[in-house]
DNA sequence: CACCAGACTTACAAAAAAGTAAGTACTTCC
DNA sequence: GGAAGTACTTACTTTTTTGTAAGTCTGGTG
């Protein structure tokens, strides 16, 4: 009989309270070839509201998993980027995207 | 300049709509070892309702992720497990899991 | 014949997440 | 001095998701 790790149903639901939510995921995934300012990521996710863009960076910046960059420009442009702790989250978001591809071959055909 | 694959964006979407919310993960992490009864998912998830566990079963069942199986027992017993196609989200689950489990390490401490 | 188990189902309510629309602050350009 | 760009902020509404509580059906068992 296999042993049950009770501890896995912890896991994941820690995994889904962080990244959990319909736009975190899908910022990381922009973050992840390179630093890109607040308008870039509006424009990447045209979907997206100003207020949720910025709900979900503040989120991931206090899970300390995007960090917010200022610089001192006129006018001011705000980069965000993985943190070198964030960079671990690419690994979960690889083959989560792969299925999503496989998944909609899948069902479109 | 990195190439932009716009695609990337739809899939993960994707994935999100089959595998967001609360429970969906959860559950299927517990199929991961094997096939379970109804009543064996709510004692393995105590705090999920009935009412939740068999939506979220449904619709998995509708994705083609896992299979429902009634034994012609009295009570009746209904088995739910993994579909070949379904078991293609291991290697989603399990990164992810890793992740919970490393981040709760690095919050709790 | 009342009661139990098991797997649901339903109507309704509450909570959480997301969206709308408008406004702020700063500064340069016309 | 008005418009425009950039990065927000706020009050409020809507939508979506989740939860509560009770009921259904079936066929044993005492």
């Amino acid at each position: 009989m296999a042993v049950e790790h009770p501890e896995g149903t912890v896991f994941v639901q820690t995994t889904l309270k962080v990244l959990g939510g319909k736009w975190k995921l899908l910022i990381l995934w922009h973050l992840k070839d390179g630093a890109k300012r607040f308008s870039e990521l509006k424009r990447l996710i045209p979907e997206i509201t100003e207020k949720m863009l910025i709900q979900q960076l503040r989120e991931l910046e206090k899970d300390e998993i995007v960090n917010r960059n200022v610089q001192s420009d006129i006018p001011p442009r705000v980069e965000y980027s993985f943190t070198a702790y964030g960079r671990s989250i690419i690994p979960v978001l690889e083959p989560l995207c792969s299925w999503g591809q496989e998944h909609l071959k899948r069902t479109e055909c």
